[in-house]
DNA sequence: TGGCCTGATTAAAACGTATCAATCACAATG
DNA sequence: CATTGTGATTGATACGTTTTAATCAGGCCA
């Protein structure tokens, strides 16, 4: 119970609490021998800095903010899995914040990290508005956006062409012969939603089609559910397209089994290709095609980028880094 | 960039620092009209509160440690958003560490919550060696075990009876009129593995079936690809169970997969039931029969056990929470 | 009027660490 | 011998908040 301070171990030691601090901070300042005695003295009391007391004096934590907009989605859960390594490798600690899309969930977690003093923070922000950030990054947190192209070039930021995605996608259902093709997706409001019908429409274009002819079906959210629900709404109309293309594998794996269930053969009577490469894609019955991004190796940059920026700020130079993602061929498309 | 502080507030409000501190953290102390001074003066000049000066001179966080073995699993995704809810709530943060099944990973994770001087822990132990726990108690560090059961009626805990879960899974089997049956799981180390095995085995008994008849194949890992190589194993014998209880979803999915493919039927030739009731449990094409854990309701109830031991310290009683699993029967089973 | 109570406010002292200028011991140099 | 330099250590201070005891302004009662 009692908190041992860094006075005890001084005192145990025989040194000054300023050695005992350099012991912590920069061992190479300190005689071989006397830095010994310190660390006998850290380790028979049991002693462990006090993080906020260190905070308060040094002006900064060893913390990181990480905010995303769904904890639950795998895409997510990988980045964050990169987020972690990274930062515990390089000696930081993480606070995870889940918006879950609201707003006001968003903010009360910016507010947290804000009090926190964190050194900065990683977020994949909910929607358009930059206000928010800006009000951290005059406080001297630094920020870098996750699978958000950046505002300006004042900021880093990482993410995976989604637009390529898209015309991957949709170039390789033109390849294996599609006539008719839908477009399976969410919320307009997205932008990872938006890209991906861009990269669609390029892919149609670029076969000499009419971009104009790609078929959208808008769901509101973009889970399996959902998916399963857009497969109802399809098999109520006269004629199928001949390929769908979804937004995400959610959507996929619900359009999949809405499918299977009518007695629609994938993919000979249609060919269905999803996004994220999710791991439960190769798992389901019919194995889904579907679009793979770096999600982990994300994570990892965008935590490397923040963390030199933090480190480094005279010699930082802002990065955009956009990935590209992958066609990963399997059973759902012919 | 000028951190503005608690002085700042109190200078432009005409009162001292002592009542600012005092309109941060007992409103009700002081008069109306000077409230709404201080309160105009934060707002004005954007004041947020120091939390690691707080911290250092309350002794205690707002704050709390999450360790879980792995995030990418839905069930701990689950648990994750449960906790951090309640949490957020009462007003607290949480600190989220994945240890992926390491006990190294585990212990820094712990050193870096008692330096944070994290009000209280949660965590789902990655193996049985209680010592740590005791070293964070020591340090007056309230712990809750998740998913785990207490050692000793000293502290808190909340975990779901996996035994009787098991005893539900298989029962439901020979209900269905399964002769031999196989249970496929993880990793023998793993205490749910175990307890559901046991549970497998009352229920063989009780149905006046000799235990031993259960046949067992374990493998290395519990993820949907380990499922299908136990279902070629299977396969490459003379003979199938009539049924199959998968320890786990993703095992049971990577099992599925691999009967169907072998031009198995289910639930015709072979019934299939996992554990967990994840959420591409009811997406799979056969949709899988399942036992349902009260995840997220596993998480808010260890938070609340938890902050109740911290707020309350003298009037709060060590509680053994023990939550029920479902049975959730889909098309998997007959 | 003087004494006493109540409620509101304040002044000052911590909390545990990091930092920086100052000090010290001691050797090398002129 | 006096001086300078070097590397190691120390002492003192400040970080921004919470908290406790002390002060203050009124109102009430005798």
């Amino acid at each position: 119970m009692a908190t041992v301070s860094i006075k005890d171990v001084a005192a145990r030691a025989g040194v000054s609490p300023g050695t005992v601090s350099n012991v912590l901070n920069r061992p190479e300042k300190v005689a071989g021998d006397t830095r010994a005695r310190v660390e006998a003295a850290i380790r028979e009391l049991g002693f462990v800095r006090h993080g906020s007391a260190s905070t308060l004096r040094a002006g900064h934590s060893r913390t990181i903010g990480l905010s995303v907009i769904d904890i639950g989605n795998p895409f997510f859960t990988d980045v964050a899995a990169g987020v972690e390594d990274m930062a515990s490798e390089r000696g930081y600690a993480v606070i995870l914040g889940n918006s879950s899309g609201s707003r006001l969930k968003e903010e009360r977690n910016l507010l947290v990290f804000a009090e926190q003093r964190v050194r900065g923070v990683l977020i994949t922000p909910s929607d358009e508005d930059p206000g928010r950030l800006e009000l951290l990054r005059e406080r001297g947190i630094a920020v870098v956006l996750v699978d958000h192209p950046a505002e300006r070039s004042s900021q880093c930021a990482v993410a995976v062409n989604d637009v390529t995605g898209g015309a991957m996608a949709v170039g390789h259902l033109l390849r294996g012969g599609a006539g008719r093709i839908g477009y399976v997706t969410g919320p307009a409001a997205i932008r990872q939603c938006q890209d991906r019908r861009r990269g669609a429409e390029q892919a149609l274009a670029a076969a000499g089609r009419d971009p104009a002819e790609l078929r959208e079906i808008a769901m509101p959210a973009m889970t399996a559910k959902a998916g399963q629900q857009a497969a109802e709404k399809l098999l109520a109309e006269d004629t199928l397209p001949d390929a769908l293309f979804c937004a995400n594998d959610l959507l996929a794996l619900g359009m999949l089994r809405g499918l299977l269930q009518a007695g629609v053969r994938v993919p000979d009577d249609v060919s269905l290709i999803g996004y994220d490469d999710i791991d439960f894609a190769s798992a389901s019955t019919v194995s889904l095609s579907s679009i793979r991004q770096p999600t982990y190796q994300l994570g990892r940059v965008a935590t490397e980028l923040l963390l030199d920026e933090c480190d480094n700020p005279d010699t930082h130079a802002h990065q955009q880094i956009m990935f590209q993602p992958d066609l990963v061929v399997r059973e759902s498309t012919r």
